[in-house]
DNA sequence: AACGGGCGTGAACACTGTTCAGGACGGCCC
DNA sequence: GGGCCGTCCTGAACAGTGTTCACGCCCGTT
């Protein structure tokens, strides 16, 4: 009975999850499984891979239901969503942040925001931009304020909350969207 | 004649540009300047805070004289500043977002920012948030293009251009934060 | 002349990702 | 039933990594 490439991804979650990104190594994650270490490139090509196919299970776990209707509540429920899925996890933020910073997977948050702001009445030409935008916001909150938390929780002295606040922000570049919308659709006329 | 601190921020940063961020180890900047790698000890606690001094210099390097006398003016030139610094060098995107995600340095960006929308008119309250909104975006987008450009250098064969622009992305977040210190100067009548 | 501190050496510790030759073991084909 | 191939795994090795520690040299000060 043989290990799974999904047996490898629930080790690497799991130990992220208790010890951190830093101790997710090959050689960890096979005595984990009580492996050696170059069993595990059986079922991964490389331990990128492995991170990426992690990121991808953090996504997906933390997936639910959606019920927005108008565009801008959808991405605005989207990015809550993938907030949140990050937020589940240790370093989460950090580990979802890079696998999608270099394109090895996690491409479900920019298409979700993609296929929102498609329907918002935007330009085409500015849907890819404003999809982007939504979620380096989303990207880079999220890592500050998981830092922040788990900085607070690991017994330094700095338990002030985060000087930034999630919703407002999402506000500013949603308004922002909503007012280049508005400008569009008034002019042809 | 012993090195100096900045020695090894010079050479660490010429690493950098020319053979990229992974090869940027402790014993190469020591090979450089012909020391054992225990030598650097001396002059730097350890490789994070040489790496945020070296964030720090290549954002020194890119600062450049202002002009700007609006508030969203001057947020939009503190961006380009930033995301033209950061471009700069080889990785430059990647070291200088890390430095600034993990609180290790580099926090001129974020000053400067909140500096100029201070004197926007939005309620004090919302100015970090709104600095740390486009500080997110500007860090996000850059690594995004910077990690674009490199690999479309690297031989690969995507050379087509990114498909998001850094203006119209800055322009919805300012636009945002724009229409929120209008409604916040009308409502008060 | 003695001393302390800054600066350096060289060795070591405890790791890291990845590769490679080789060995079991199961199912499939002739 | 015997041969064979592919999957899964072992054990060893390669070529690094950041960091620490005991030890010396040399220079300026007391």
């Amino acid at each position: 009975m043989s290990r799974t490439r999904e047996d490898l991804v629930a080790v690497a979650l799991r130990l992220l999850d208790t010890h951190g990104l830093a101790d997710v190594s090959m050689r960890r994650v096979a005595g984990e499984l009580e492996l050696q270490p170059s069993a595990l490139y059986h079922h991964v090509a490389s331990k990128q891979e492995l991170l990426a196919a992690v990121a991808d299970e953090v996504l997906r776990r933390g997936a639910r239901p959606r019920g927005a209707v108008t565009w801008d509540e959808r991405v605005v429920e989207v990015a809550h969503e993938l907030r949140d899925a990050m937020l589940a996890y240790r370093d989460g933020a950090e580990l979802v942040s890079t696998v999608i910073a270099f394109g090895l997977g996690a491409t479900r948050p920019l298409e979700d925001l993609t296929a929102a702001l498609a329907e918002s009445g935007l330009p085409e030409s500015l849907v890819p931009t404003a999809a982007r935008t939504v979620l380096h916001l989303v990207l880079g909150h999220t890592l500050e304020e998981q830092t922040h938390l788990q900085a607070g929780s690991a017994g330094a002295i700095d338990a002030d909350p985060l000087p930034a606040d999630f919703g407002t922000g999402l506000g500013f570049v949603v308004e922002g969207i909503r007012s280049r919308v508005r400008e569009g659709s008034s002019a042809p006329r």
